[in-house]
DNA sequence: CGACATGTTGATGCGTCTCAAACGCAGTGG
DNA sequence: CCACTGCGTTTGAGACGCATCAACATGTCG
């Protein structure tokens, strides 16, 4: 890499977050982060296949336009360890150095636009707003890290299901008011890789929720939130980890 | 707030991480964030004291001249979780939004500098330079909470406990190869509470390694890295956590 | 010296992992 | 249409690791 620019760099964005700190301050519908992809006609990657892999030379930046992507490392004794899900409107690749940290791969079938990273941060570096647009993203993802980090370390295996429940259904912009069906494109593996659990673990909390009856499965990959608030209860109520929070989502 | 570059925000800076990835590239005796910093003669704070509380208005940005900070957020359930420990050279207090989302306090006596939030937004947002040494640094420690995440996810206690020995090799700059005697000033209830185990267990795990002949305790509060290669091995050896990372630092 | 915080060690219980088996759904082919 | 097959899921029994509770040791400060 030559410029000072590509040395300097990002995680991720969530659109959500964005909009939500930034929109009163920027003009969003010009100057926006999401500009700076080609607007051509986004690519499709099916379930399972790859973007980009651990090591690989971090040649582009990933804007998620439609589906859920899973970012994972492998640890040294061959387990995997999911750091975040990506939603519609996260980026992804904003690689940190010149190598991809993570690897990533598409939960179910995605559609994305790419950028070069060259270009990504030459456009971004040329408008203030969008460098801060940028900037407050990653702090947006630091502070969800940390709810993440206060989650695997101080909750059992209950509270971190019913903990990664809210956050689907609030990242998937669901209103836990209203009795929505919430949709788990993910496997229970991606989930236990995730929560720090096993699979069994996974399985038999949602059991347990629903006897519970705080859920209803209407499918393999979607469920019903019966009752938010037992299932807030569960998670721990109040915490900084679902409240503030985020609990994923980034990527380098 | 009511400028642009306050609601942008930062969480916190290491300055070996800063230094490592941006030395390079930037001049680092001039335009460096450390400069952002009045030169005026420290502030010191006692054991156990606090620089600001989880809530508080968000009005300074600190630089820790000398000693160690923890940051840390109560749970639900009164729980403390300590998300990071910070040392000399670091930056703590960008506060997000405009209200401390952690606590902080000195683990030993410390030595501080403070610079209100806006003039250091606005001192860092007039150079480029010293912007993307922000942002770099945002960035290393987003990539170190990661690897914090995959310790507490999938790690049993000796790991975590080793690789926290590790880290605070690291971070204070000792070269494993010799044989340094390495200061710890945080408590073991400190070090529970941020590799989420009991006092107990962090204790059998001390005492199991100096059994093992890996350490030897030296003093309550510091200990001799007889076997560095021995020691990385417990951490699960050439894991992300581990070489890549710094394990914790960042700040809200 | 005594009082208190911090650290260490031991006995026991609970929660999660591990191993194993059966189930259910989706896709395929007869 | 149904049997077959593969994979993800569910459920169970047992083992293991860490938390919990308790007692004691050690260091620190008055």
């Amino acid at each position: 890499m030559t410029t000072s620019v590509q040395s300097t760099t990002a995680y991720a964005v969530r659109r959500s977050s964005l909009m939500a700190s930034m929109g009163h301050v920027f003009d969003t519908t010009q100057d926006d982060l999401h500009s700076l992809f080609p607007a051509q006609i986004p690519e499709t990657f099916e379930p399972g296949q790859g973007l980009f892999w651990e090591g690989d030379p971090a040649e582009h930046v990933f804007e998620i336009v439609e589906g859920v992507m899973r970012v994972f490392r492998i640890l040294s004794d061959g387990r995997r360890g999911i750091t975040g899900f990506l939603f519609a409107g996260d980026l992804v690749g904003l690689a940190y150095r010149d190598k991809y940290l993570c690897s990533a791969e598409a939960v179910n079938r995605i559609r994305v636009r790419r950028a070069t990273r060259e270009r990504f941060h030459r456009l971004a570096a040329e408008s203030p707003n969008v460098n801060a647009q940028l900037f407050a993203a990653v702090c947006d993802e630091l502070s969800g890290m940390q709810d993440q980090v206060l989650l695997l370390a101080h909750k059992c295996a209950e509270e971190r299901v019913a903990g990664f429940l809210l956050m689907m259904a609030r990242r998937t912009g669901q209103s836990l008011t209203t009795r929505h069906e919430l949709n788990l494109p993910m496997t229970r593996l991606d989930m236990a890789d995730y929560l720090g659990l096993t699979i069994e673990t996974v399985c038999r909390v949602f059991t347990r929720l629903k006897t519970d009856r705080v859920i209803t499965a209407t499918g393999r990959h979607s469920v019903v939130i019966d009752r938010p608030a037992a299932l807030a209860r569960f998670a721990g109520q109040d915490d900084p980890a679902i409240s503030t929070a985020s609990s994923a989502s980034f990527v380098l």
